[in-house]
DNA sequence: GCTAAATACATCGGCAATCTATGTATCAAG
DNA sequence: CTTGATACATAGATTGCCGATGTATTTAGC
């Protein structure tokens, strides 16, 4: 059981409270979510790669003290994305909760 | 966004209410989640394989007006995951959840 | 009687999401 | 001066699911 899929949705949800860098992204879902969700490196990047050329986040490279640090920020693309997979994941968990016969 | 990996647990989930064939499994998760879920049988059949080979579930061959019917019912052991499976997935549930900001 | 759709099982190939492992490099703590 | 955290990245493997295909029977429509 592992809910996969829904990294994007996650990673866009974070960017929305404003803009951060991926080794950011990854520990504010780890903490929002209490240390359950924990995503991996070799997940966490190629994911903000695929967002950024699908147009739902861009990036801006800073460097900080000499190290590159690769800024992430939401789009109006994006925001409209992720308006509507939070939608999505309400319909899914609905169906799956029904099967399971739990309250939602 | 599919809340991928939960089959599985439907599947175990459908056989607490009493033995049943592949195809009619399939259905009665359409059916329950009100069509949102609707899994092909090339995932459906080597999933009931996998439960069966881990014990979780047995089979029985049948053969009904010359048609074969292999039917499935829940193993001890297969209730236990089933109980196990539940909880992780509220647990995951919750985590998602938690980040999105929903209330539940 | 013929045909199409539903029932019923199964396997193969492929794509997508994730993880493990590996690599590079800086910074802070002990 | 070494370990752990920070920070990015890619390659290979595994898993979950789907599409396509194959076989075969039953039922409904015409």
């Amino acid at each position: 059981m592992n809910l996969k899929g829904t990294l994007p949705t996650l990673i866009l949800q974070v960017l929305l409270s404003g803009p951060a860098h991926g080794y950011r992204i990854a520990q504010d879902i780890k903490a929002r979510s209490k240390g359950v969700l924990e995503f991996k490196e070799g997940t966490l990047y190629p994911a903000l790669h695929e967002l950024e050329n699908q147009g739902l986040i861009r990036s801006e490279e800073r460097t900080i003290n000499g190290r590159v640090r690769r800024e992430y920020r939401l789009t109006d693309e994006g925001h409209k994305v992720l308006v509507a997979e939070r939608k999505e994941f309400r319909r899914m968990l609905r169906a799956v909760s029904a099967v399971l016969g739990e309250s939602s």
